[in-house]
DNA sequence: CTGAAAGCGCTTACAG
DNA sequence: CTGAAAGCGCTTACAG
């Protein structure tokens, strides 16, 4: 067998130059030598590592985890392989890495979750191989979440069991997508005649402590109705009312994002925004393997995140 | 500059060599063109990506994210990435998809948690770039964790409660580590005079509802205590319980593995052995960035894995 | 420090 | 189909 023959064969280019046959055999010795391509080499020459970034706040959030088990799935059908970048904690230099990661062939694209550029950022040059998810770059491929139908329907749901005002308890992290949430909510209030009640002091991390501690505070304050940036936090707040007898819906209102397996685990169960990790992760791998094959494909992906009503909500 | 004073800097290695000053003239001027190191060329140069994989039964379950989280933290801190493997589903064929990644060059090394080789399994050529976490293998690097003992103290605990009789709500997945916590249990319940209840019917995975389903029927046959494989079998069953208007822990006494964010978020908290991820990562990574380097240390860390007693178990 | 060179293992025209 | 060849971008002895 010749070298040529052999490297068709194994990059499965094969088609109508090789015969079946001789294709079979090449596969049947390759698989008894237990050979497989070098991919530093096969890299090198083609100039394409097969590896694609996916960009999330914190692979410790069941949400991310979510989207990074979807994502690998749906990427391992496509023959490409998953990285993770994590965000949290570097705010200011993930881009950066991203850029070297991308320009030293390490990574061949990249999906970026809930996160915005910077107007100078380094990942500018490398558009045509990034996918944005929730929140969108203008002119790049995305994936675009209906959250703002969802929010605005939450606090509909809200005025309409009576509540006149609506709190926020806001992610303590500098990614856009929280900013964005915030802002549906107020646009939302406006819309339904609701007063929304927001203080800089009302933000947390997802550590289950401090979350608690803020949301205690908000108990503290009165809040009758509170609309969270992710079930984390409303689940946080879910356990400060349970620790002071606060009781849910009657008393206090809770809505999250995001319908972890948590949100059902507790009693009442979680009203929420449904955000469906597997949907949004296929649909990102499809937009970032189109780019790759330099596919001029529509680039924007609209996914439905559709508010699933439950017991921490009344009405 | 000369393209090996280059290298010599890029790669680091410049020590000794280049003066201090070249040295940062050169990385400046790197840095000015946005130039950095093809890593195809490196890795099919050198032998070694610098990518290690992390095979774990299911990056969507909060554990596992956890894991990845922290792994990628300590992998970063020694310019390693991580590239993840899931088994869910692929109980059959992981083996030779890691076997493959690392004979095509695209790993340098990996980390297995809660699995253990086939017999004939094309890893076994691999032994020396290989860390095993939670399942040891004989005569590998392995990251032991002292769950037996934390097993021994619950099912202590709620013997000296009153409970006679204990049930096991088991993992629908063939992992090797789900095996390991029933012989623990079993060894446990024997050592203190407790009767163990299994059932082959008591088995669920990781899925709400599933999980729901199952743990209502093990409450159907009138279980009181029950010691689970993981944290979201219990927290199905303290929904289950609740669904039921069964009380906890008066009339039910939960006992879970993992420790969960969730786990503190339901009322009662749930007791249950902690796993600390992020010291099981890096202990994980420290042991396979020294099978890497070539050094010949000891090959087995153990962690300790608490039990925590919260209100899902009385006395 | 420099400069010229080999070689890692592929893929891909190219002539037969 | 084969065979000989170039070249991807590095790292690493080697002689100066």
């Amino acid at each position: 067998m010749s070298q040529s023959a052999v490297s068709l064969v194994m990059s499965g280019k094969s088609g109508g130059r090789i015969s079946a046959s001789t294709a079979e055999h090449i596969r049947e010795v390759a698989h008894s030598l237990g050979y497989s391509p070098n991919l530093a080499a096969r890299a090198l020459r083609t100039g394409s590592s097969g590896l694609l970034g996916l960009v999330v706040l914190d692979a410790s959030h069941p949400f991310y985890g979510q989207m990074l088990s979807a994502a690998d799935d749906a990427a391992a059908s496509r023959d490409l392989s998953l990285s993770m970048i994590q965000t949290r904690g570097h705010a200011a230099t993930w881009e950066q890495r991203l850029a070297d990661q991308l320009s030293s062939g390490h990574l061949a694209g990249a999906i970026v979750c809930g996160e915005r550029l910077a107007d100078a950022s380094p990942l500018r040059a490398w558009a045509d191989r990034l996918v944005f998810v929730e929140v969108p770059e203008p002119g790049m491929r995305s994936v675009v979440l209906a959250t703002a139908a969802a929010t605005d329907a939450a606090v509909a749901h809200l005025a309409a069991a009576g509540c006149t005002e609506v709190a926020y308890l806001a992610a303590d992290y500098p990614s856009a997508v929280f900013a964005g949430r915030f802002a549906d909510c107020v646009a939302a209030a406006d819309r339904h005649g609701v007063a929304l009640r927001a203080d800089p002091a009302w933000r947390a991390t997802f550590d289950v402590e401090t979350a608690t501690a803020v949301a205690g505070r908000m108990l503290d304050a009165g809040v009758r109705a509170v609309v969270c940036d992710d079930d984390l936090l409303a689940l946080a707040l879910h356990r400060a009312a349970a620790g002071r007898g606060v009781r849910v819906p009657e008393d206090l209102e809770i809505v999250g994002v995001g319908d972890l397996d948590a949100a059902r685990l507790v009693s009442p169960e979680l009203t929420t925004v449904r955000l469906p990790a597997a949907e949004i992760a296929a649909a990102a791998v499809d937009l970032v393997a189109d780019a790759l094959a330099g596919h001029e494909t529509a680039s924007v992906r609209t996914v439905a995140t559709p508010l699933v009503l439950r017991g921490t909500t009344t009405g």
